[in-house]
RNA sequence: GGGUUUGUAGCUCAGCUGGUUAGAGUACCGCGUUGACAUCGCGGGGGUCGGAGGUUCGAGUCCUCUCAAACCCA
């Protein structure tokens, strides 16, 4: 190899320590501004294609993020080196809400507010705000060493996006499938705005159960209603009981009298009611309580608004008109209690509604408000995954999804907010039609004023992350890269927003490719803290991964974020276990310094005769290489990398580099120096490329330190398999290493010190040529003075320790060093376990069922166990017996 | 109230379609520092798999019930 990239550059380089900030920033660099990134569209390749969930402009990245972005970098990195035209497509969401209440922030410390400065103004706030801060989180999934196409980058309210939002809208709308209604809403009396249903949390609250007495009309009776809500009373339009109790039927039809206001109202009979809840009769407030809503609808009830946009009793609360409905609910039940009208108040376990955002109390209200229509929506969304075109991973996923789907409401979509996708509605003062249309209408249609008012609401943020797949691919127009990269392969994302998000995508892709976005979800787990609870602002309990990426590396976070869990689990995280992390990376790097090291003087040839262990690990590497594409392949992320971590750490490290020492340090025999040169070299850089999907920075660094074809690692093909398995090696090695650990054990229980060198004798008939094979391997890793390996033992050795396998006897001489007791409290203690083993394994033959109805292979496998076990016991009694002597 | 998940070594977690003496990391104990790595090596102790019952020749692995925890929905 005469080109300079192809030999192993200067080891020396290599400090002991791995140091990732030293490379990380280093790789980043070389792979974005080598355009490794970038995906055009090849037609004649597979394509494989994720986009990302967009994070909130506004946000910086949590490790929710960290584990998401891992997840499908693991994924894209991997696609991209089996040759699969792969894109990642990254974006960002304009998180209506969050934004706005941001800029609006920052407004305050200049003593402003959004209303001073005006709907315009403000949004040239938000947008210079975006222009500023928005990249953050992109910069910090770069760290992360996220390998998106970044020419690609999208931003849900961009032209693009901005022009599919409207086509959507616009389109749903005269289909009749988005329409304008009064319904009752979720109001946030601190964000100011609608909020649809999955954006209110509900939350088990200690309240309070009033018994309020209505009296009835011209009669000595009273009903008496249970309620949480004592001031919404101002508003009651009906008390509503069960048709079928006997304790109410007499009152169906009659007209009770509201306290306090003494105005008079029905009492109803509908099914709703809960006869078991309360008394069994309650209180309807159809403009304030969803259930009462429907009710009212049923009964034609009308609905009477006792709270204004702050939750503030309004002007039908007659005195009460300003008060916070908290004081409004004291003050109520005083002036009740007063009126007699009281007759009990209990203490109450309920359910709350709080704002998702700001946890503010919800206050439900009928209001004027565009939806969207879901129930012709949901039927298609919930086909295709039913009948398999769509597929949840794991499945039991797809069970949330349809159970919501099945029970869908319409979908509330105005916000009362500036930032985000105006609605495309627009109202004639002139005519009073209402115009909706993808380009701004100068004139009214019907009547041709120009004095055309548009809707002041924006669509709900979820309203345009939905056309998401899609929308970055270029749609509405008909794009390569949408005929090509559509649908996307998989969507990769936490199971909490499957509602907000995964549901809501697929119902829309249906509706307008007519095709899924996605063929399949991955739905992961949340990152939880230590003790297992979510993590939040207010806990306090969140770990920033950029302090960990800048702590650890960021290969270690990734590798971290998959490992120790299965797919759909949450995580705990621990900073052990970044420790323990920290360290696999470290000794990847010292394998690979010794690899190195060790090559100075390496030319590629032809190999030599390949030794057991060189066929060994080859055999394991093989193996490795195929269990971790189909861990790959079914998303496993966790079981692959533990996969690698094993064959690295406990085979390719503590066996074969051990091995290797004897050749590769002996000088003499260039050929097997070379030979030994050459499989260290394969197996480190193949498993350079396994790995490289899960720590792209540090595999980078050693294989551009390794001979190499190539820019990049990023860029070459994943290892091939080519189903070379060799079990004869596999089977040899194994019982090299029984062997070795059994002289090891012996000699650290007999304080044999770890410089000191030892006879080993092998008695064996059987494997005589098998062990012979591996005589080196043995003398070397076990400290051997010198091994002897003969058939039988005319004589054994008085001063020795022992030890049996199946079909082999060991012996460590230890001239004056044997501890008699000990050696013979060891073969007691062996002998029992084989005795407890022989048993079970006895009786397991013994038994006519077992041998009757298990598989033949199975009965075969115990028998030979059985025999293996009850040699050993014999050999090892016969031992204790001569050391008794 | 309905649903999902989890309950395996002190701790954190693996364990696929039921069949080796139930694994790993970490913690713990003993020994070890010239030669890839002390962010290391070698050796060791430690669990009968939440509980009960069942299916089966055989169950951590399937079924039923039960206890506990977390989450989602209502």
């Amino acid at each position: 190899m005469s080109d300079a990239s192809h030999s192993a550059k200067n080891s020396l380089e290599l400090s002991s320590v791995y140091d990732p900030g030293f490379v990380e920033g280093k790789w980043y660099r070389f792979w974005e501004e080598n355009g490794f990134f970038k995906a055009e569209v090849e037609e004649d390749k597979k394509s494989f294609s994720i986009v990302m969930p967009p994070p909130n402009v506004t946000g910086s990245l949590h490790l929710g993020h960290a584990m998401d972005s891992t997840i499908q970098d693991i994924l894209t990195r991997f696609r991209r080196m089996q040759g699969y035209n792969t894109l990642w497509l990254p974006g960002t969401d304009h998180a209506g809400i969050a934004t706005q209440a941001k800029v609006e922030e920052q407004l305050a410390k200049e003593g402003l507010s959004r209303h001073e400065l005006g709907r315009d103004k403000f949004l040239e706030r938000v947008w210079a705000w975006k222009e500023q801060y928005g990249g953050r989180i992109t910069q910090q999934l770069r760290r992360l060493g996220a390998s998106c196409d970044w020419s690609r980058e999208r931003f849900t309210m961009d032209e693009g996006c901005s022009k599919a939002v409207r086509e959507v809208f616009v389109d749903l709308y005269n289909k009749g499938l988005i329409y304008r209604g009064n319904y009752i809403v979720n109001w946030c009396p601190r964000c100011h705005t609608t909020i649809s249903d999955i954006e209110v949390e509900h939350v088990d609250r200690e309240g309070q159960l009033s018994h309020l007495r209505y009296p009835v009309k011209d009669s000595d009776e009273a009903l008496v209603v249970a309620t949480t809500r004592p001031e919404t009373m101002l508003g009651d339009t009906a008390v509503a009981v069960h048709p079928e109790d006997e304790r109410y039927r007499h009152l169906i039809g009659k007209t009770v009298i509201l306290p306090l206001v003494h105005r008079e109202i029905p009492v109803i009979a509908d099914v709703y009611v809960d006869r078991e809840f309360g008394t069994g009769a309650v209180k309807i407030t159809p403009a304030h309580d969803p259930n009462d809503f429907e009710i009212g609808l049923r009964h034609k009830l009308p609905e009477v608004k006792v709270l204004d946009k702050e939750a503030r009793m309004n002007e039908n609360a007659g005195k009460y008109q300003g008060l916070d409905r908290y004081e409004a609910r004291k003050r109520i039940l005083a002036d009740l209690e007063a009126e007699g009208a009281l007759v009990k108040v209990e203490k109450h376990e309920h359910a709350v509604g709080e704002c998702y955002r700001c946890s503010t109390v919800i206050e439900p209200m009928v209001s004027k408000q565009w939806f969207v229509k879901m129930e012709p929506l949901a039927k298609p969304a919930m086909e295709v995954v039913r009948d398999g075109s769509l597929e949840f991973v794991p499945e039991r996923f797809a069970r949330i999804y349809l159970g919501w789907l099945e029970n869908i409401r319409d979908w509330c979509i105005s916000r009362q907010l500036w930032w985000g996708h105006r609605i495309p509605v627009w109202y004639c003062e002139q005519c009073g039609a209402e115009i909706c249309a993808k380009e701004d209408p100068l004139t009214c249609p019907t009547c041709g004023s120009s004095k055309l008012e548009q809707d002041p609401d924006v669509l709900d943020t979820w309203f345009s992350s939905a056309l998401w797949p899609f929308s970055t691919l270029g749609w509405p127009e008909r794009t390569p890269e949408l005929k090509h990269f559509y649908p996307t392969t998989v969507l990769v994302t936490g199971r909490d927003i499957i509602f907000f998000w995964v549901a809501r995508m697929i119902f829309t892709a249906l509706e307008f490719q007519h095709e899924v976005p996605f063929k399949q979800v991955m739905i992961h787990g949340l990152v939880l803290d230590a003790q297992g609870r979510k993590m939040s602002k207010s806990l306090g309990n969140g770990v920033d991964p950029i302090e960990v990426i800048q702590k650890y590396g960021a290969d270690t976070l990734r590798f971290m974020l998959v490992t120790g869990n299965t797919p759909g689990n949450d995580l705990r995280f621990h900073p052990e276990r970044l420790e323990a992390t920290r360290n696999f990376a470290n000794k990847i790097w010292n394998a690979s310094r010794f690899v190195l090291m060790n090559l100075a003087d390496y030319a590629e040839g032809p190999r030599g005769e390949l030794t057991l262990a060189d066929r060994w690990i080859l055999s394991r590497y093989q193996a490795t290489a195929e269990d971790v594409s189909k861990a790959l392949e079914r998303y496993d992320l966790g079981e692959a990398a533990r996969l690698l971590y094993e064959f690295i750490w406990s085979e390719f490290c503590d066996w074969y580099i051990e091995v290797s020492k004897i050749r590769l340090y002996d000088r003499e025999n260039t050929l097997a120096r070379h030979t030994s040169q050459s499989v260290l070299l394969e197996v480190l850089e193949g498993t350079m490329r396994l790995l490289h999907p899960f720590m792209p920075f540090l595999t980078e660094e050693i294989w551009q330190h390794l001979p190499h074809d190539g820019e990049s690692i990023m860029l070459q093909s994943w290892p091939q398999v080519n189903g070379y398995w060799d079990a004869v090696a596999e089977k040899e090695m194994a019982l090299h290493m029984e062997i070795i650990k059994a002289v090891r054990n012996i000699r650290a229980e007999m304080n044999v010190a770890p410089g000191k060198k030892a006879e080993i004798i092998v008695v064996t008939k059987a494997e005589q040529e098998t062990v012979r094979a591996g005589e080196d391997m043995i003398k070397q890793l076990a400290g051997g003075s010198k091994i002897e390996i003969v058939g039988a033992l005319e004589q054994k050795p008085a001063q020795a320790a022992s030890a049996v396998l199946p079909g082999v006897e060991i012996f460590v001489p230890l001239k004056g060093l044997l501890d008699l007791e000990k050696e013979i409290a060891r073969l007691e203690k062996e002998i029992a376990q084989t005795l407890k083993e022989q048993e079970r394994l006895a009786g397991k033959l013994n038994n006519p069922g077992f041998v009757g109805k298990a598989p033949a292979e199975v009965v075969e496998k115990e028998r030979a166990k059985l025999e293996n076990v009850t040699q050993r016991k014999d050999s090892l009694e016969t031992r204790l017996a001569e050391l008794r002597k």
